[in-house]
This record gives structure tokens, C-alpha cells and sequence, in this order.
DNA sequence: ACCTGAACACCGTTCAAGT
DNA sequence: ACCTGAACACCGTTCAAGT
């Protein structure tokens, strides 16, 4: 008798708590504060629920992480494979593919941490890679080449590399104070950072990480080519 | 009157406590049992003194961490400035350099983590890179393309790579059966991994780290050095 | 100046209890 | 079958109190 009132109160925790509901709650999560922001307990306030009943649906946090990277490796996938892979020289395919995996986790800052910290096998991200190394093989890469390809690219395969050096920094006038400071200690690096921000119009963010990017990643796939033709020059030299 | 009796019976906790102290252990506790293993109550445990006695000389864990990758750079610094540069060609100093860097942190496994983790501009990391780049200004490379080469090496300047793939996995009856199942799903690196390891000798650890990392190394380095030439032979045309 | 104990605000996870 | 509340064993850090 009290039916239409109740779903008049709380219409929103009607659809059920389900792995897949918990995932892209914590991904909505992540994405938002970052990897520490993602606890059970704020996750399980997220959906309307007892951080308890989230182990319902799933094993504990890690597998939450290992959902989040599945759910987002098959987006990424999606993504990917809808690119040709005879649609243009092999190099131009894969860069395409790289960037576009890329631009996902982008939007996803939590990805690279999470990506990194795990042992990942899971199946999305072994469909990722497999392909990858179809693309090597069908480019007429040998079988050891492409295995050291995949090893020099690493997590750049997956579009991303963990930056070592974050000089977003603006160059106000109090760090262009400290750099004078600094050039006794460190004389190249401020010699470098002094002539590159000169030469540009602005001052201010002195490097575009997407160029950067895309600069390492021709750079191998350009020296990898170099020892794909290098190895074939060989083989045809041996059997004239 | 009873200082004798005293001194007796622990004569252990007669140290100071001290800044560098607290950093020794911290390293020690993270080597052995990794940078999860690492607590402010564990390491005030290992001193045998109160967690919260230790913010007396480190301002907290963060401080600690920042502490310990300097303590780690400090003793890597010292050990690649030992080499000449101008003792050879510049890639093999390049090369040395940073193998020598790298056997360091192969002996501390929680350097990765930690070094990706914070954001890291304390003196004696600056220090290390600016020895890179005066390297690679001395051996004739541009400002730009010095730039470019540092964001291409990234923490591989260090000696390190985040692996995203962990294939020091044994091949027992167990994982070869799992594999055949794969073969449908994973065509690609299925037939990759099983041709390695039918070529090698051993089944077991089908590829070796240290290899992989030279190989990448080597193919970034010479990559460069093409560009730094090539950018020689323009400038010289446009002058002729 | 240095160390301590209790306390606070968080974690992930277990488990018995509810419906 | 699913959700809850209390509890356990941990965190980093603050703060008043001791010496």
C-alpha cells in the first residue's frame, strides 16, 4: 500500500548493483581525483551503497583496477580496430593506431599508474598487443625483430610513457630568478631551457608532450624499419 | 649507579637518530620487502623508536621518499661521473653512462615506482641530467634535437623501463596447454612466443631484460645520431 | 631538543547477522 | 541472493604531554 510513495522518495538506487555498474563508478571516480582518490568506501557512497556490498560483485580492489584497465583496453580495442591495417604503409597504420589509443587515455589520467602497476595478461590487453605484433609481422618484420620492437616500445605501444620530467612550469619571474641561481649547478640544462623558451613566442610551457610524443615514437618505428630492410639486405646478399 | 647495567643491556640504541639514518633504513626496508613493505611504524620499528618520533628529522613520507631518491641518485652520481667524456665516441659514453646508472637501480627494485611517482626536481636528479645533456651538446647535437632526445631516452636515461610485459614466465606443461587454447584469440603472439622459444635452448625465460633495454637504447642512440648528422649536412648545403 | 602515547581520520577486508 | 554493521588490522599525521 506504501508502494507509490516509496518509489516517489528515492527513484535514483533502483537499477541494480551489478561488476560492470561498480567499474564505471570507479572510473568515473578516477578520472575525477585520480587513483588515490578511489577507495571502497568512496566507491561504494558513489553508487548508494555499503562499501561491504561492493564485494558482491567483485573480488576486492584489485580486481576493481583489473576491471577498470579491461573495460578501458576494450574501448580502446574498439577504437583500434576499426583502422585497416592495409589501408596505407605499415608505419602510417601503426602510428595511427598508437595515437588513437593515445587519445583514450588521455582522458583517463589514472591509466598509466594503473597500467604499470599491475602484471597484465588479461585478455583485452593481449588482444591489443596481438595485433600490434600482426601489424610487425605483416609489415614483413621477422619473428625476433618484432619481439624487440614491442620491447622498444614498450608502454609507448599502448600510446603512453610515463613522463620523467614535468616541465609544464610556468616561467614567472620568480623561477626566471632561480634559474640564474641554477645555472652554476646545472649550466646545460638551464643553457637548454634558456635558448628553447628565447626562440619560442611564449614563455611559458616550453614543451608539447604530444610532439615529444610522436618525435620518440618515429624515431623508433623509423630505426625499426632501418632493421627490418637491414636484416632482408642480408638474407638476399646470402643467397646471390 | 646503574649506568653499567645500562649500557649492558642494549647497547644497540646508542645512535642518534638522524635524517640520514631514517633514509638508510627506509632504503634497506624497500629493498627487501618492496615500497609497499615501507611505513612510517615500520621504520620507526627498525630504529627501534616511535613512528612519530621520526618526524623530529623528516618532515613525512613524502619527505622520506623524495630522501631516499636522492640518497640513490647521490651514489648513482658518483659513479657515472667517473667516466671520462671524452674517453670514446659519444654513444659508448652515452651507453656506459647509463648501464652503469642502471646496475645501480637493478639493486633497488623500488626505484621505478618511486621515481615515476614523484615529481622530481631535486638537485642531485638535475644533476644526473644535466650531465646527459651536456653529453650530447658536446658531442654536436642542436639545442632542440638535445631536447627531443631527452623526452625520447626518458627514465631509459636513467637505466630503467616501467615493463609493461613480464615474460620471465617459466613454460611448464601447464602454461604450453594454456597456450594452445590461445592460439585461436592471440594468433600473433602465440606463434611469436612459441618460435622463440623453440629457436632458443632453454623454454624458460624467453627473453632477457638486459638485452631488450640495450637494444632499445642502442636504436634511440643511433636514431639520434642519424638526425644530429643529417641536420649537419642540411646546414652545410644551405651555406654552399 | 627530542621522544612518547593517545587520538583522529582514514584504509581494505572479514564475518556474523539481517532481509 | 544481496546488503549491512561492527570489528580487525593496518595507514599517515597531529597534538599535548613528558624528559
Amino acid at each position: 500500500m506504501l508502494m507509490a510513495g516509496q518509489t516517489k522518495l528515492k527513484a535514483e538506487p533502483r537499477i541494480p548493483l551489478s561488476r560492470e555498474r561498480v567499474l564505471h563508478a570507479a572510473i568515473e571516480l578516477a578520472d575525477e581525483g585520480g587513483v588515490d582518490a578511489l577507495s571502497m568506501r568512496k566507491l561504494g557512497q558513489r553508487l548508494g551503497v555499503e562499501a561491504m556490498s561492493l564485494y558482491n560483485h567483485v573480488a576486492g580492489k584489485d580486481d576493481v583496477l583489473d576491471g577498470m584497465v579491461d573495460v578501458l583496453m576494450n574501448e580502446i580495442n574498439e577504437i583500434v580496430n576499426k583502422i585497416e591495417p592495409s589501408s596505407g604503409p605499415w608505419k602510417a597504420v601503426m602510428r595511427e593506431r598508437v595515437l588513437a589509443a593515445r587519445k583514450v587515455l588521455l582522458r583517463h589520467p589514472w591509466a598509466p599508474d594503473v597500467l604499470e602497476s599491475r602484471q597484465n595478461l588479461s585478455a583485452p590487453i593481449m588482444k591489443y598487443y596481438d595485433a600490434v605484433v600482426g601489424l610487425f609481422f605483416q609489415a614483413g618484420f621477422s619473428v625476433d625483430l618484432t619481439h624487440h620492437g614491442m620491447h622498444a616500445l614498450g608502454s609507448r605501444a599502448l600510446g603512453f610513457t610515463q613522463e620523467m620530467y614535468d616541465d609544464s612550469g610556468e616561467l614567472d619571474e620568480n623561477t626566471t630568478a632561480m634559474l640564474e641561481q641554477m645555472a652554476t649547478e646545472f649550466p646545460n640544462i638551464v643553457g637548454m631551457v634558456s635558448q628553447i623558451t628565447h626562440d619560442a613566442d611564449s614563455t611559458l610551457g616550453w614543451c608539447d608532450d604530444q610532439y615529444e610524443f610522436e618525435f620518440a615514437l618515429d624515431l623508433i618505428l623509423d630505426g625499426l624499419e632501418r632493421l627490418r630492410d637491414r636484416e632482408a639486405q642480408a638474407a638476399t646478399a646470402e643467397t646471390s
